[in-house]
DNA sequence: CATATTGTAATAGTTGTATATTACAATATG
DNA sequence: CATATTGTAATATACAACTATTACAATATG
């Protein structure tokens, strides 16, 4: 089960956000064939967003048989296998760490210090 | 000078990125004070996106003082100092930090990973 | 069978993003 | 001074994203 977290400053879509969360949460193995998702209203709830947005979410990925749907029982991991090039994962990382940076610059901190601090306390602390 | 870019596949808005990528320059050292941006023509043709679009980025990094403009002249990166107390500093990165990572860990990257990338970008100058 | 649960659909309204276009204002340059 | 260059402003248009709301359809459950 992915944690799903949505980061309303990072410009992405909501629905975009989800879709990708659940394709990364495939591709890493974290989510399982048959797996079930949460229900849309759950999801909605549980992200605090329209049930509309997880429904468009939910659908395209229906579309494109990553997920598979049945209506009166949820929404379950589908059988098609989801691959991320190597090029798309450096480019979301690269998309996350910039916005990353453009925050904590913000509050006057350098790559060094953000650096410094993850290799520390892992960014757990 | 920074080597604009922009992704389309993104979902980030254009103005986002060029504000983003702005930053993560100064940060990371890439950007100096004083440094000229190029015009909001120039990037609007290089990045072939509306002249509204690039200046409404520089806009808005204008009015937070990372940016200084003059008309007639161009645009410079401005000297943008932000006091805050040493303990209140330190509290603010540990805690963008652990933002910066459960969302990193959403999409399956890892402190490790994280850190790669900021080194890649931000070690160049 | 009755009811709850789950996905689906449709409509309307608001906001944000980007484009195209035109024009003006301030500064630099020859 | 004349002109080019740079940022600024204003308007209109189109589309995407999100919300709110209501209702329906298919399946599961007691």
């Amino acid at each position: 089960m992915i944690n799903f977290k949505l980061d309303p400053k990072s410009g992405v879509p909501f629905y975009r956000q989800i879709i990708d969360q659940i394709r990364y949460g495939i591709a890493s193995g974290d989510l399982k064939l048959g797996e079930q998702l949460p229900t849309v209203r759950a999801l909605a709830v549980q992200l605090k967003v329209n049930l509309n947005t997880v429904t468009k979410a939910y659908k395209e990925l229906e579309i494109q048989k990553i997920l598979e749907t049945q209506q009166g029982t949820g929404t379950f991991i589908g059988s098609l296998t989801v691959n991320i090039s190597e090029k798309e994962k450096h480019d979301k990382l690269k998309s996350i760490c910039r916005e990353f940076m453009s925050i904590a610059y913000s509050y006057g901190f350098d790559v060094e210090d953000v650096i410094q601090e993850l290799k520390q306390n892992g960014g757990r602390s």
